[in-house]
DNA sequence: CGGAATCCGCTGAGATACTG
DNA sequence: CAGTATCTCAGCGGATTCCG
């Protein structure tokens, strides 16, 4: 049970946490880099995805940079994985729940990249 | 005035920019990085800032990184720049129109990052 | 099929010092 | 006040090869 210091402790704690830009750091710290907004987008759309069907629709992408990409995400808790013990193998990437919370973020980023990417093509 | 076959082309290339993930790979590229968010978050909730304002605001930013990051959010049409020339100089910086756009994805990014940052102190 | 291991270049990020 | 000029360095992103 929480006795009231610790509640004071935690609010505390949130003031510190949002007053600060720390909070944008850590968010780009696991949504930053080249292919992880891609990834999640195509997850977004497809539901369920396999391991070579995201490479197949993420042109360019290497085997090292989906792995690397796809662990980091699992390890933050925005992808799922599931292995089905199986010959050949199948393994089934999907967003969690957690992940879903963003999903408005990248529709409006994804339209926004999209009009600038058209507009400049003028 | 446009002819039908420059109707298609811009028709074609828009399918093309939509259905590849080079949209979401061409935001990153403006909007990762470490600090780049975060200054565009301050820039939204004070409307205009100074540049030492930003600094001292920002926690832990450099010069360096500081002047980058606004340089490249300017080029990419982010962020205004309107230099007062007096003494001592004085330089102001804001959102563009365009940014406005991104306001609440970066709203939702930040209150995601929140939550995560909060609920792991737990 | 769904990866892992190794190696490597480039550049994002930063420390430090200086300037109109 | 609002930056620049150098220099350094870790690590992101990538090419290639190999594996259960």
């Amino acid at each position: 049970m929480p006795y009231l210091e610790d509640i004071m402790k935690k609010i505390e704690h949130e003031e510190i946490v949002s007053s600060r830009n720390c909070v944008m750091i850590h968010a780009m710290d696991i949504l930053g880099g080249k292919w992880r907004l891609p990834i999640l987008w195509k997850l977004y759309q497809n539901k369920t995805m396999r391991y070579n069907e995201l490479k197949r629709s993420l042109v360019g992408i290497t085997n090292i940079m989906l792995t690397r990409s796809l662990q980091s995400l699992e390890e933050n808790g925005l992808v799922n994985r599931v292995e089905l013990n199986q010959i050949p193998p199948k393994v089934e990437y999907s967003l969690t729940e957690n992940c879903i919370e963003l999903v408005p973020a990248l529709e409006t980023i994804y339209n926004w990249g999209r009009d600038r990417m058209i507009g400049q093509s003028e």
